[in-house]
DNA sequence: TAGATTGTTAATCGATTAACAATC
DNA sequence: TAGATTGTTAATCGATTAACAATC
């Protein structure tokens, strides 16, 4: 199956999530028209995205619920599950370990680090808090892909050189400051205020 | 000055923080080209993007930092202040109130509420955070545009009905899980792990 | 002047939407 | 059969990139 874009992907991960609120409450039928409903989009865009699958739905009747959010797992996960590690058990790093959906899906959250004493050895979110020496090993072990940094931004790009260090190709950076890596290595910095208002400055269906 | 898409208000944040960071150095010129390097983004998109301005730049010169940054931000600026409330002081809430981004620039963090007496009362990035009921009074009283839902899934449909009395308009709901809103509310639903695995999904430059 | 860089116009690319045939 | 809904092809729209004139 080719690669598809990642706004399709987007809206692909968007569409499991509305199926299995469907399937919890014992709707095994779903019509395009339905889902735009729900989720937002057009109706046309719904049935363009799926017919990139197989042809799965009925005319007249729609997608079943359950099949189709089988199809579209069965994409995601051929493409790999993704290994995330976060350095930081602070505000946000408990947040994010919180998360439920880091638990199962193709997104896992594999490993914590802290390097405070009295944060490590504990559990958050059923994850593991490692203390940050042990990174590189861990790391190794558990071939991460991708690593968070949610640490105060003093100690950013000291935790980005360990990252490096230890073999993690894409970082992700919540720390309120730019940090430096090799050219390898591709960061996303997010800024929460930028992403803000950007979620509404556009009227876009 | 015309509105302008998404897409490049969210490129203007970025180029403005690029920016602080240039003057920060004392760095008082750049190039489109340098832009390019720091950012990531193609070159002309950076120009393009610019000139939707006015004419700022010199040839064979570049841009003035400065002046750039003052012109990019007033754009911003005259675009009206949005003022945000966060409903939950836990683990998320505090890490959005300890956020530098929201303390100045246009997108504002005004108030907090929490329904648990210990974390009512205090500052937290220097944001009070108030009891839940107060809420509709002091909604109003700021005017707020936004709220963000950082409540545990559980209260996350409570504090939507909450926030929709208190007359906001439009919703950031970080639980997750559905929230249901009368249609003139528009809600955005951020799934972390939706957010996390699109950024990696594609090599656009 | 020569060369570099801006700003703009035209060309390309990709994504969305419209239209419609296929099919249950 | 008639009507509704899928899946696809063509048309539109918007955003990015290429090309280049203007200018310092």
């Amino acid at each position: 199956m080719k690669k598809l874009p990642r706004k399709i992907i987007t809206r692909v991960l968007l569409y499991i999530r509305t199926l299995e609120s469907l399937i919890k409450e014992k709707r095994f039928l779903v019509s395009s028209k339905q889902l735009s409903e729900i989720t937002g989009l057009s109706d046309v865009k719904i049935r363009k995205d799926i017919s990139n699958f197989k042809k799965i739905g009925k005319p007249r009747i729609g997608y079943k619920t359950l099949d189709l959010k089988r199809t579209l797992e069965n994409y995601l996960i051929q493409g790999n599950t993704v290994r995330v590690v976060l350095f930081g058990a602070g505000n946000l790093g408990s947040a994010i370990l919180r998360y439920p959906g880091f638990r199962k899906g193709n997104v896992r959250l594999v490993a914590a680090f802290d390097a405070l004493r009295r944060k490590t050895g504990k559990k958050v979110g059923g994850v593991h808090i490692y203390p940050v020496e042990r990174s590189p090993e861990i790391i190794r072990r558990c071939r991460a892909d991708i690593g968070i940094i949610a640490v105060p931004k003093e100690h950013a790009q000291e935790v980005a050189d360990f990252m490096v260090l230890s073999g993690l190709h894409r970082i992700i950076n919540f720390a309120p400051c730019p940090i430096s890596v090799p050219a390898k290595v591709q960061v996303r910095n997010i800024d929460f205020t930028i992403e803000f208002l950007s979620l509404f400055c556009d009227t876009q269906k």
